[in-house]
DNA sequence: CAGTATCCCAAGCGATACTG
DNA sequence: CAGTATCGCTTGGGATACTG
């Protein structure tokens, strides 16, 4: 971040945060997990304004956390859709940390928290500390209970066999 | 966030960006979690304006994330600190996975990642989901192995066992 | 040492309007 | 449908100066 001093400016939160700081940022990688990939799609669900949507996708993709790709529905003229990288599904687990901390703090009461569980053993799935050889879920492997708002996860990427897994 | 449309409000999420989104208020976690409990240090650490600072510290403790209270060393006068809660403890996780990613995808190159190791195992510890009944790493069980940036914690809460066990 | 108050600036957002 | 451009507002941050 530009406002930052000297030395922490290549501390790693420091550089993470300026990229994923921004309000929208999280929200708007929300959706894409969720399987939301195009510009209409983003407006109406999150109902942010149209330029700031621009931009803030414009950001994410020379971010690298989505990419940009062509493809032609049916007979239909070209379209895009923006899709997560695999930088982007490596920040799943933070942002799930992230939702879970505000269900347990932040509740107001009449909501009840999204409970994301594990699909094949059917576990309660939570974001943690672990050690190194721990085995993680992946963010294919997580849905949802009730199925309020944090939907099942659509399209996994490729390799990310388990996020936060052995460096 | 005030900016949000409207049957977003309650997103947990939402909710929790509200409260950590704005962008010294984790950084000034870590440096809590880090055991700096004093304005001054908060202040020579970190290099931001002592207004801002003035601002963000009393906004956490409006948030629940600090503490204020009174403590007397030695022979000197009153003074305060401010003391991470455990809703600031729980957000551990996150911020660890934060500075994780940081590492791993906007590495510049010179810097060696910042290493997390169970102190009992001495096994790396890294964010990710788990299910519910995996073993997790408490912030206290957690030092790091290289000592830069990221020290020790020195003290964690109560009963904070585990971060994100067992609802 | 530990803040608070004031002033100014830059960045982010929303609304609206316009293009292909 | 999928954006971009412009404008004005609001917020967060820095600098400086002041209080106990």
């Amino acid at each position: 971040m530009e406002w930052m001093s000297v030395d922490l400016g290549n501390c790693p939160l420091i550089r993470a945060l300026d990229v994923v700081g921004k309000q929208w940022t999280i929200i708007v990688l929300r959706e894409a997990f969720n399987g939301v990939r195009r510009f209409e799609d983003f407006q109406h669900h999150l109902g942010l304004s149209r330029s700031v949507l621009s931009r803030r996708l414009a950001e994410m993709v020379t971010d690298g956390l989505l990419e940009r790709v062509p493809y032609r529905p049916d007979g239909e003229r070209e379209r895009h859709e923006y899709q997560p990288t695999d930088k982007a599904w490596a920040l799943y687990p933070v942002m799930v940390g992230l939702m879970q901390w505000g269900d347990r703090y932040l509740a107001d009461g009449d909501a009840e928290p999204v409970r994301l569980v594990d699909r094949h053993s059917g576990k309660a799935v939570v974001a943690a500390l672990v050690t190194d050889d721990t085995a993680t879920c992946a963010p294919a492997d997580v849905g949802v209970r009730p199925g309020r708002s944090f939907k099942t996860v659509p399209a996994a990427p490729s390799d990310h066999g388990a996020c936060g897994d052995g460096r």
